[in-house]
DNA sequence: TAGCACCTATAGCGTTGCTATATGAACTGA
DNA sequence: TCAGTTCATATAGCAACGCTATAGGTGCTA
């Protein structure tokens, strides 16, 4: 009843701690249990973790560098929003198909404890979103798109956690994604909307040049130019122009 | 230290959870401390409740009690939307209330344990959307667009509980809330619009902005900031950068 | 071979969720 | 009026929990 034996106790403990944490179907896991699945004693797993925290946090972190794997697998389509929707599909999956880590990570979120994976995530997303700002298909500045997509992902992907798996439909999914980016996209060109969606020409090419000039470093500019240049350009994009 | 000796175990059991778990920031509570302070011994907890969770199932579904009576608090405006947005800010600022109460509600949520609650939960804003759907204002089926919405609006409330008090902006919860309504809503008329062919640089950029503002008088710069503006624009615009 | 980190194990502490059992109070029916 | 019954609380204690004081073994460098 216990892993191989021939991996390093660090690297066994980690993998029965994701083990058990994964069957647990929310249920605690004893560190006794962990240790005894690992092969090895109770002070083994506190030498190399500090505290049965400490070994969640590592399977945790090990569980996100799994996810950023996944969201950055796929060759981008030159279509950024297409990929955007990549990404978002990829979460949801990731979701499903490990609940119990994804709640660890994304349902149990406290301001104390683990707000740097939802900073790492939303980075993640704002790096493909200034791709879309850069082509002029963005209405909003790419990091308040960013973590307002994210939210709505992290919560759907919750809903459908919750959900009895033979119950599971997708739709809410795809249906609430497509809703996103269609919010924060330039591309509908419709009459104004309430809220704020449907911002002037003015706001989309300011959003779209400064997410370009962030990529290319352009030197037309002297530093302390650029930074006035930066600044004028935010206000221009963050409040509605004539 | 313990709470008032006239109300039954049974209520003051219950206060006494809920006032440790709001107090705990996700430490867990043990049955000694609960009991305590409620004055009470071990067994009368098991009596009452059967179990830790028991008690536990228990104030969820208090705290859920008040969140139903929060979201019917206020009178209907006539403007349907407008209600689903009172609802929305509703919910969000329940949650940032009583944060830890929320994590167990819609953070720890599994199929085996709690989709009762969110089944109630998108009852209630269902209701108010058939009302929209009534006035023609909704583009999808009430039920579908009310699963979305609340999906998005745990995923949002949750976001925030994550960040530092201090740090907290509601324009991540206004602008997911204004894109889930847009997007649901009949108004636009207009399905959405995956990604145009708008592949850019910096000059393409800045040539766009440039006549985006000719044309649209910004009074966002003063005028001699908008001169010095224009000559940077027109500088970047025609030398290629980076 | 001596010394020294590093890693792991034995044994056990205090606390946890929970319960077997007993006691008291309140109601019932004759 | 009072035994019988039911409900509610308390005493005491069990097995399992997270964690640690201490010590022993291993492989390096000198």
């Amino acid at each position: 009843m216990s892993l191989d034996g021939q991996l390093p106790p660090k690297l066994r403990l980690l993998r029965a701690a994701a083990e058990l944490l994964a069957k647990s179907a929310g249920a605690p896991v004893s560190t006794r249990q962990i240790t005894q699945l690992a092969g090895v004693s109770a002070p083994t797993l506190y030498h190399h973790f500090g505290d049965k925290e400490g070994l969640f946090d590592a399977v945790v972190a090990a569980g996100f560098e799994e996810y950023v794997a996944g969201e950055r697998d796929f060759a981008p389509s030159g279509q950024p929003l297409e990929d955007i929707r990549r990404m978002w599909d990829n979460h949801v999956q990731f979701g499903l198909n490990q609940p119990e880590l994804y709640l660890v990570m994304f349902g149990n979120i406290r301001p104390e404890s683990r707000p740097a994976i939802v900073a790492d995530a939303e980075a993640l997303m704002e790096e493909m979103l200034n791709k879309a700002a850069a082509a002029g298909q963005l209405n909003v500045q790419p990091r308040e798109a960013a973590r307002s997509i994210l939210a709505a992902n992290v919560g759907v992907t919750l809903m459908l956690i919750a959900e009895p798996a033979a119950e599971r439909n997708l739709e809410l999914s795809t249906m609430t994604r497509d809703a996103m980016i269609f919010a924060v996209s330039a591309e509908p060109a419709s009459g104004p909307a309430p809220g704020g969606a449907g911002k002037s020409s003015v706001v989309v090419a300011a959003i779209a040049l400064n997410a370009a000039l962030q990529a290319s470093h352009s030197d037309q500019l002297s530093s302390s130019e650029l930074k006035l240049f930066l600044e004028w350009l935010h206000r221009i994009s963050t409040t509605p122009a004539g």
